[in-house]
DNA sequence: GCGACAG
DNA sequence: ATCTTGTCGC
């Protein structure tokens, strides 16, 4: 299904020296493959993994804190499979080094689907990073699955804001060379970062997260992903109305009691 | 040296 | 990522 074994090497390293080295070796990889486009004469099937928090507790927290994903397979705006599962961090958030923190448990998440999608979206940068391999890049080249990055922001890239109307983007620039685009999903909306991954230019990035995109800011799978992922949280830790505001009202009540 | 910095 | 308030709209 997920042909990962062409490249053995592609790995989840476990400090930022090893993954450092393998992110500089993975961008020189991600400029030598086959650029993925879309087929044609039929829908793609777009996949997409997310990985959910626990609530109240903001910052880069730390390893081992547990973390729930999910994953979906879209054709055509229907929604064709779902995986949900729970992990643990393997390390705090830091900059540029996200996957210690998200990679192998997004890995498993997208494995727990039935099929392999056309092309997945992650939540994280593609050639936008400090050595031009963001986390999507990094899970496409791991799963051998095209990748497209979506995310609030950028990380380093830069460029012009998008008119404001509905569909418009603007490029995003690293260095001279383009690495994405910002998108505005509907007018007047604040725009998301749109970044090419692993085998993905772009350009075909861009139309793929167009093609994903419904009535919201973010892409539908990614929404589908996200939400999945936040309802099996909050059905294994009751935490349904919000982190801080929960113990907020434990406290109260325990006041009460005294 | 200090701030910025995907999730 | 998550937190945060009210606000506008279906």
């Amino acid at each position: 299904m997920f042909a990962h074994m062409e490249r053995p090497w592609v790995v989840w390293p476990e400090s930022a020296a090893e993954l450092e080295a393998l992110q500089q070796r993975l961008a020189a990889a991600a400029e030598t493959v086959s650029l993925w486009v879309p087929p044609a004469g039929r829908q793609p099937v777009i996949g997409a993994v997310f990985c959910a928090h626990q609530r109240g507790s903001p910052g880069p927290g730390a390893a081992g804190e547990p973390i729930w994903l999910g994953a979906v397979l879209m054709r055509g705006g229907a929604v064709v499979d779902r995986a949900t599962l729970r992990s643990l961090t393997g390390a705090e958030y830091t900059p540029g080094l996200l996957a210690l923190r998200e990679g192998p448990a997004l890995e498993a998440a997208a494995r727990a689907l039935r099929s392999a999608p056309d092309i997945l979206l992650v939540d994280a940068t593609g050639r936008d990073h400090p050595r031009g391999c963001g986390l999507a890049l990094h899970l496409g080249a791991r799963l051998g699955i095209p990748t497209v990055g979506v995310t609030d922001r950028p990380l380093m890239a830069q460029g012009p804001v998008p008119e404001p109307t509905s569909g418009s983007a603007a490029e995003l620039r690293l260095g001279g060379a383009l690495v994405g685009h910002q998108l505005r999903s509907a007018t007047g909306m604040r725009p998301v970062a749109v970044h090419a991954g692993w085998r993905t230019s772009p350009e075909v990035a861009l139309a793929v997260a167009r093609l994903a995109l419904l009535h919201y800011r973010t892409p539908e799978p990614l929404r589908e992903a996200r939400r999945i992922a936040r309802a099996l949280r909050n059905e294994e830790t009751r935490a349904g109305r919000g982190g801080a505001q929960r113990r907020f009202l434990d406290e109260q009540r325990s006041k009460d009691l005294r």
